[in-house]
DNA sequence: ATGGTTGGAAGCCAA
């Protein structure tokens, strides 16, 4: 099984990128974010099962899949009051498959930041009882976390921001602690290994870029995984997304 | 300390 996380920061904007990217590397399953949008292209993906969870101007997640995968969840439990489209999880052969956009949480001190820290105790709280039911899965996308120093270019200018805060972090550590694997850093531990370079200042051109966007798997996948890397060529691309994807695999 | 960029919406917010 090969899975690809991508927040395209607009799915109008990003169709041609999504279509061809798809084209060339075949993913089983691409876990998309940022949509955008309310409506989906279901039309522009006709050999593909779309799963998708939209929203007018913000957010919005989808499932694109070469396989009849099963919808369990379109919402994180535990807030009926969250209208946020951030959460999509599906089923397939015995395997759950959750695709996630985390809030940001900036500015920090406002009820942005609260939010973000309590969707993630939500999160954790959907992945405990996940793991207590012997369920294996898979949660991917763009977690609006970097989870250690290494992960950006600079730790000094991201120390006050919410995807690099103590408390942000440790949230993180507490989903890797439940038995979670981050399949990137299996495989390596280099500095410089970014998924996200922002729009501004010349981010990408000086490769000022950050580690936001991770796959994590339950033990029994963790067990098959073959390998997990970032490509960065759409990154380099015309009209690119901030984003770029990154692709696990499992045997 | 400020400004730098992109997208979607509406005549600014979110990232």
């Amino acid at each position: 099984m090969k899975i690809a996380s991508w927040n395209v920061n607009s799915i109008r904007q990003r169709l041609d990128h999504v279509k061809t990217w798809i084209g060339v590397h075949q993913p089983d399953l691409l876990f998309l974010q940022e949509l955008k949008a309310e409506e989906f292209p279901f039309s522009e993906f006709p050999d593909l099962t779309c799963i998708v969870k939209g929203q007018k101007t913000y957010n919005g997640v989808a499932i694109l899949a070469r396989h009849p995968v099963t919808l369990i969840l379109n919402a994180l439990p535990g807030d009926d009051d969250d209208a946020q489209a951030r959460y999509l999880e599906v089923e397939y052969q015995g395997i759950h498959y959750i695709n996630i956009y985390l809030p940001n949480g900036n500015p920090v001190g406002t009820e942005k930041y609260t939010y973000k820290l309590a969707w993630m105790d939500r999160l954790a709280a959907r992945l405990k009882l996940l793991r207590e039911g012997g369920i294996p899965f898979l949660v991917g996308g763009d977690f609006n976390i970097i989870p250690e120093d290494k992960d950006c270019f600079d730790p000094l200018v991201w120390q006050n921001d919410a995807l690099f805060l103590p408390e942000s972090r440790g949230k993180f550590r507490q989903l890797l602690n439940l038995g979670l694997t981050d399949a990137f850093r299996v495989f390596n531990q280099d500095a410089h290994q970014y998924t996200f370079w922002d729009y501004q200042a010349g981010a990408w051109q000086r490769d000022l870029g950050i580690r936001i966007d991770h796959f994590l798997l339950s033990p029994t996948l963790a067990d098959k995984l073959i390998r997990c890397t970032i490509d960065r060529a759409p990154r380099g691309l015309e009209k690119a997304s901030d984003h770029t994807p990154i692709i696990v695999e499992i045997a």
